[in-house]
DNA sequence: TGTACATCAGTGAACGCGCGTTCACTGATGTAC
DNA sequence: TGTACATCAGTGAACGCGCGTTCACTGATGTAC
């Protein structure tokens, strides 16, 4: 059977086959057109071509849903700042830097995922699967502020984890108000990613993570 | 007439008096209880006591009445960050540092305005008096970025919208993250406060607005 | 290999619900003279 | 001061709509023997 349960006819038979993939699919369009607010339960099975009963076969209801594509959200996010990080290479510095840039491509390239994850207002308590994949993609972050922090003398190194929280809000609040996918809220003098990459230099060089003062251009 | 437009008798004749401002209260209430994607404009009416045709006569829609509680929340805003700028008393420092906790404050005790603000999808394009009002909000913060430029030598003084933008998009991050009204999303190994002044403590070291760099605590 | 059966995934019709919106209306208020 | 009138703000009934959810069902698939 094909990936998507149709026949080389183009029809499908009565079972999709990969309902649960193709609901997922329609939530991330769905998403991406009408915002985490505006979709329902009852578009997605419309969008994946079945009766709006059969979803249920695979979801308690919309928030478990939303909630899977959150979750896979901090899946691909976790793989993508690990690619980013690349094992600190080539120097801690850099990949420090690709991490938090790679955080904007992502809320920019991924503006579903992102809505899933940071907007739809979901309770992590009730969903251990969904905070732990969030967990996963902080600890990332936080691995890579561990080794650059390891870089400096003990009387000057500072905590890892208030580093990782900085750069975290740093990036989420860059993210949130200027590189949204959907043209952001307001017009910037420069690039997001400039944006970012001039705070985090500041903010590296007043933690002496970066012994050299680069003047941040006027 | 009294401002609830309620006789002494407690009940109200057939105008209700103040409907746009009992609107806009229940606005908030029900953002506060249910998130601006629950909100209702129906919802409202009957919040307010009154049919659900009547809010028409002073909303053209939902969204206009979630922008005018957006509208109201700057506001609210802009006068929270100026008098905690309180024209650079007792010195420009100091102020920064509370107007950056008057972000925090803001996010923590209105949750409903943070929401219409921020959360609600709005779009400012086609409203120039929100748009403008969130301007207003965004100068308190650009002014202060200038004065405290100012005290700097001009060889190295930082760009003070590049200041205000970083400032901006730290303390909103912080607050999306940690500093909601609802609890946040993820337990902080310190207040939401100390987060963001050991942050731009540590940016303020790292643009050289102060002189001598204080450890941050372990 | 064939057959009987269990299990699974999707159907389609139905339900109650609340929302947004319109409409002709009506009660209250303000004002001109 | 009283009266006639215009304006305004809210009524209540009605409408179509789409959503969420349930239900008995049915077609397809897998498996035991």
């Amino acid at each position: 059977m094909s990936w998507s349960g149709r026949g080389p006819d183009g029809r499908r038979g009565y079972h999709h086959g990969n309902l649960r993939e193709a609901l997922i699919e329609a939530a991330l369009d769905l998403i991406a057109k009408k915002g985490a607010a505006g979709f329902t339960f009852a578009d997605a099975a419309r969008s994946a071509g079945v009766s709006s009963a059969a979803p249920y076969r695979h979801f308690r209801d919309r928030d478990a849903l939303i909630a899977d594509v959150a979750r896979r959200g901090f899946n691909l996010l976790t793989e993508r700042l690990e690619h980013a990080w690349s094992e600190g290479r080539p120097d801690p510095f850099t990949a420090f830097e690709n991490v938090g840039r790679a955080y904007l491509a992502f809320a920019r390239d991924e503006p579903a995922y992102y809505s899933a994850m940071f907007e739809a207002g979901l309770s992590f308590d009730g969903d251990p699967a969904l905070r732990q994949a969030a967990e996963r993609s902080f600890a990332v972050l936080r691995h890579a502020s561990e080794l650059l922090c390891a870089r400096l003398p003990p009387e000057k190194r500072p905590p890892a984890l208030m580093m990782s929280l900085h750069t975290w809000a740093l990036s989420h609040g860059i993210a949130s108000l200027f590189a949204r996918g959907d043209g952001g809220r307001r017009r910037l003098p420069m690039a997001p990613e400039e944006l970012l990459e001039a705070g985090m230099l500041i903010y590296l060089q007043g933690l002496g993570v970066i012994a050299e003062p680069a003047k941040p251009k006027e």
